[in-house]
DNA sequence: TGTATCCGATACGTCAATGTATCGGATACG
DNA sequence: CGTATCCGATACATTGACGTATCGGATACA
């Protein structure tokens, strides 16, 4: 009379499958969209059966589900390492009093867009989640917390950042971490439609002056 | 032995129901992404049967093309209606020299947003058909040209607007077109998923600011 | 080593979507 | 008013994707 409380099954070898399906459930959302997508594409690129699909997921949606929460949940991951990384970076940059704000603020979008993965793929499949999420509002929950709470953090990392560099913002931080956002996922997709190289390009010519643009030194009020 | 000259076949009977049936395209691609509409849908929001389907176009790639060419031409028309529109109205705003910046960009920005389509199918076409060229550049050369054509000549339009309101860019007008474009549509796209009421919202607070950190008083020059 | 369990593969029935071939009503035209 | 043409509707064969039921090899455990 062990309590058995297992929920979901657990075992190394159906955590592996499960993985090598939502790797290629990623993949093939990417490629196909949500509702161009087949359980028999997702199954052939991983290598499995349909068989495998079925023990271990109820259906597409369930895949998807499955899929929102792991790119959520690494998104994160990635974010926390690499904003770590960044906040030493801003300690080191930390501003000789009256720079050339210039100066200062090129070197820091430097580091942050080093720190931002902007492959083809990642593209695709966070394009493909976002438009789900507007046209199945209540099938995108999770995404819908998930965006939430990512772009709380940007927003929280931003307020913090820019102090560090000696300025203070004059719009909301999470109206800043919508816009340089955009800014830099628009810069992705143009490289790719445009077939340029460097993915970040647009982003690293522009994003200086606009954060310039949203923030005044400290001290300088205006309004 | 008449020289027949006829390409595709033209009367107003058929005119008319290619029309209804890019509508209704729209509409499925829109809905369920380029991959995931079906010939099948489509045809049932025109009210028609497959049968017209096929009499107009070859398949469902022949369609899209033909959407693609609609909605390029609409859109182009739409922004040299309200641009013009907009030249109007720098023209009424010029600037008293010395001027408050802020106070000057302001208004500009609130008619250039006023003029700009933000509702919900426009941004899921548009994103679909900007993915679905990421995703086969080869079948939406189409795409690419037309969407070349529009940022030159949103780029143009700042290129001639800036200076109106005493500034000059410290960045290439394709980058500010660009990243402008970035954030009315990604205002657009975060008012849809939050459930937000005014799609413009996130783009009126932030895009004054913007403006000005891409660019500088006319004179003023550093580097 | 023997046995129970797990889990991916196989096989099957079902259904939706495709594209073609054909039909018949409407429109244009003499 | 009659006839030819156009064009959307109908019918059909084919394919592919779905989900279920079942089987059998591998793994875990005594």
């Amino acid at each position: 009379m062990s309590l058995d409380t297992r929920g979901p099954v657990r075992s190394a070898r159906r955590d592996a499958t499960r993985e090598r399906v939502l790797d290629a459930a990623r993949e093939v959302f990417a490629e196909r969209g949500v509702f161009g997508a087949t359980v028999e594409e997702i199954c052939d690129r991983a290598g499995f059966t349909r068989g495998a699909f079925y023990s271990n997921f109820s259906d597409k949606d369930d895949v998807l589900e499955a899929l929102i929460a792991r790119e959520h949940a690494r998104l994160v991951a990635y974010l926390d390492g690499h904003i770590g990384e960044v906040d030493l970076g801003i300690g080191v940059l930390s501003v000789p009093d009256g720079a050339d704000p210039q100066l200062v603020v090129g070197p820091l979008v430097e580091r942050i867009l080093a720190s931002v993965p902007g492959d083809r793929q990642m593209s695709l499949v966070q394009t493909e989640l976002e438009i789900h999420a507007i046209r199945q509002p209540a099938a995108s929950r999770a995404f819908l917390s998930a965006d939430e709470r990512f772009r709380a953090r940007v927003a929280a990392f931003i307020e913090r950042g820019i102090p560090l560099i000696g300025r203070e913002l004059t719009v909301s931080a999470e109206d800043v971490a919508d816009a340089a956002v955009a800014i830099v996922e628009r810069s992705v997709r143009a490289s790719l439609i445009r077939g340029e190289d460097d993915p970040d390009a647009m982003a690293r010519r522009v994003l200086p002056a606009f954060i310039l643009g949203v923030s005044r030194p400290i001290g300088s009020a205006r309004d």
